[in-house]
RNA sequence: GCCUCUGUAGCUCAGUUGGCAGAGCAAAUCCUUCAUACGGAUAAGGCCGUUGGUUCAAAUCCAACCAGAGGUACCA
């Protein structure tokens, strides 16, 4: 038995998760539901990231507290992943006490290692907010093109720069003057890594083409050490003396929920194996996290001790966009994932999600494009040959699957899916397992036609009755192959046909009596596509006004 | 500015090491009626962004250019 530890990014919790944050998270679950099935012990964790300056800005900006705001989110976090039936075994929160716990012992001990110092720097601090601000939140002018510009550099010349460089520097969340103070940090020194950090690259030609890309830009420009404290109110209090009023930077412990979380879900009992030597790890995530996976994550545990396990497998998503645009959580211009698990069935959002995700490049949204993945392929291909078999049988045979052969061709291609489906899942080839099971659920159909059994029902029964009882046979393994995708649907095409899902071949008897069958999918009326295309115009022409 | 990615059929895209251009959808014609107006077959559709180069042979490798997207470490 493998230990498999998956690690799905932690949302951020100011927001609603929009169907961008459900592209780059599903292969997660694919991977554990594939892994649990093939028979490994998996731990599948994530947890809504709760600290940090958005947040603290939002609750500020609602009159609410940090918590509240946060607790709020991950509510709604938790609630949506549950619908589409994420499988995770710990879903958390940074704000957590065993997280906290986790953490700050965590840096207690990374505190001590020859890989952090203190180091003092000026700081933008905002008197009418009363906070110090990230560079991010400083505006002001460039010095050298005289760009209104945000942050440290500047779009249009260039120019890299520090918050203290620019010209009338304001507060970007009030907008009054800011000024600099000193402040001392303790700080992560990720540059010292360089050898073990570009070896780390250098022996994992699977991860993602975009992981390795970025991570080799980040090590081939200099690795810059990082700070792992700020000068915020909600986050983790750092276990030091003299930082008593600092929290800990986000990124040095958000990504440490994927061990106090594997903590949790272990109870203890296989944790050192999970991140042991003989352990398998994959992150999933948007490819804007990919250097804290590559760099920081790994900078953290080799800081901390040499004992820890170090990704194996990045797969990371490009991004998704929507009818054609870039999604906009600020301007509104996004699908809610609340939203539309309330109105389709999660295994079509899955099934979509999966087969046109952002793999290799960019992918689009667009309901066109959805109602058709829907309606054409999942209904029309496998939902149809499901429901047109099984009802046959229960129409002309009692419900009773009758005598038959196994279908040799088909029986063949069935071992072969078995097995390159799982390579396809096992190296992030999502899009390419779902196609190569959609080409046989096309080739089934074709069967079922080029057999005629409603002819040959009453020229030739037993033909009839052995084409039906292949058919099931490929139901039943097309519903296994497709557990960790539609997790749904397969569940009640086990369910009717009384079999494990067990990542291997799978058959029904002759003589078994099926239950009341029913429709697999709701048909989506094409309306929709007019009518939800409608409100996404809608929402671009008031921004415009 | 710099870096990365993308450009292939009307649309969405696949094309792993160079070897006769592929799929799905849409549109066309036909077959079928077991099934959720569902399924199947056939034909049609392409200067593979442009221009050069390497090669017996280039969508594929190299160079330049054009167009678009993304990134450029304290925004997740």
């Amino acid at each position: 038995m493998n230990h498999i530890l998956i690690g799905g990014a932690w949302p951020y919790a100011n927001g609603s998760l929009h169907i961008g944050h459900i592209a780059g998270l599903l292969p997660g679950d694919v991977l554990a539901r594939y892994h649990r099935a093939v028979g490994d012990h998996v731990c599948f964790v994530s947890g809504s990231d709760c600290h940090g300056t958005p947040v603290a800005i939002r609750a500020k900006q609602e009159g609410r507290s940090p918590k509240k705001v946060s607790d709020f989110y991950h509510r709604e976090f938790a609630e949506c992943f549950k619908k589409l039936g994420f499988s995770y075994d710990v879903y958390t929160k940074t704000s957590s006490e065993e997280h906290k716990k986790f953490v700050r012992e965590f840096h207690e001990k990374l505190y001590e290692s020859d890989y952090v110092y203190e180091k003092e720097a000026p700081q933008a601090y905002c008197e009418s907010c009363g906070t110090f601000l990230a560079g991010r939140f400083v505006l002001g002018k460039c010095p050298k093109c005289g760009t209104d510009i945000r942050g440290d550099q500047c779009d249009s010349c260039g120019a890299v720069l520090e918050p203290e460089n620019l010209e009338e520097p304001v507060c970007a969340v009030c907008g009054k003057p800011v000024g600099f103070k000193n402040s001392k940090h303790l700080y992560i020194a990720v540059a010292k890594l360089h050898d073990q950090l570009k070896s780390l690259v250098d022996t994992h030609p699977e991860w993602r083409k975009n992981a390795i890309a970025f991570t080799n830009r980040y090590i081939d420009d200099g690795l810059r050490d990082r700070a792992l404290t700020r000068d915020l109110e909600w986050g983790i209090r750092v276990p030091k003396s003299g930082y008593e009023q600092k929290t800990i930077y986000i990124w040095a412990e958000n990504v440490l929920g994927y061990l106090s979380a594997s903590k949790s879900a272990a109870e203890g009992t296989c944790f050192d194996e999970l991140w042991g030597e003989n352990a398998r790890h994959y992150y999933v995530h948007g490819k804007d996290n990919i250097p804290f996976h590559t760099i920081i994550l790994p900078s953290l545990l080799l800081a901390h001790s040499k004992n820890w396990h170090l990704p194996d497998r990045i797969i990371s998503s490009e991004y998704l966009t929507l009818e054609g645009r870039k999604i906009s959580t600020s301007q509104n211009y996004a699908i809610w994932v609340k939203d539309l698990t309330d109105q389709y069935e999660p295994d079509s959002i899955r099934y979509f999600f999966l087969a046109n995700g952002p793999e290799k490049k960019d992918a689009d949204f667009s309901w066109r494009a959805y109602v058709h993945s829907h309606n054409g392929e999942l209904l029309g291909a496998y939902g149809n040959f499901v429901n047109r078999s099984l009802t046959f049988i229960a129409k002309y045979f009692d419900g009773i699957v009758p005598e038959g052969t196994d279908n040799p061709a088909a029986s063949r291609q069935i071992d072969e899916l078995f097995v390159t489906v799982g390579r396809q899942i096992e190296s992030g080839a999502f899009k390419d397992a779902l196609s190569g099971i959609f080409d046989f659920i096309r080739s089934a159909n074709k069967f079922f036609d080029t057999e005629h059994p409603w002819i040959t029902r009453t020229s030739d029964p037993s033909a009839c009755g052995n084409t039906l009882y292949q058919c099931v046979q490929m139901i039943a393994n097309l519903a296994v192959l497709l557990s960790p995708f539609l997790p749904f649907s397969s569940e009640k095409v086990r369910g009717w046909l009384n079999i494990s899902n067990k990542w291997e071949k799978q058959s029904v008897s002759a003589g078994y009596a099926l239950p009341e069958v029913e429709i697999l999918f709701q048909r989506i009326d094409k309306n929709v596509i007019e009518t939800e295309t409608e409100k996404l115009k809608s929402i671009l022409h008031q921004r415009q006004d």
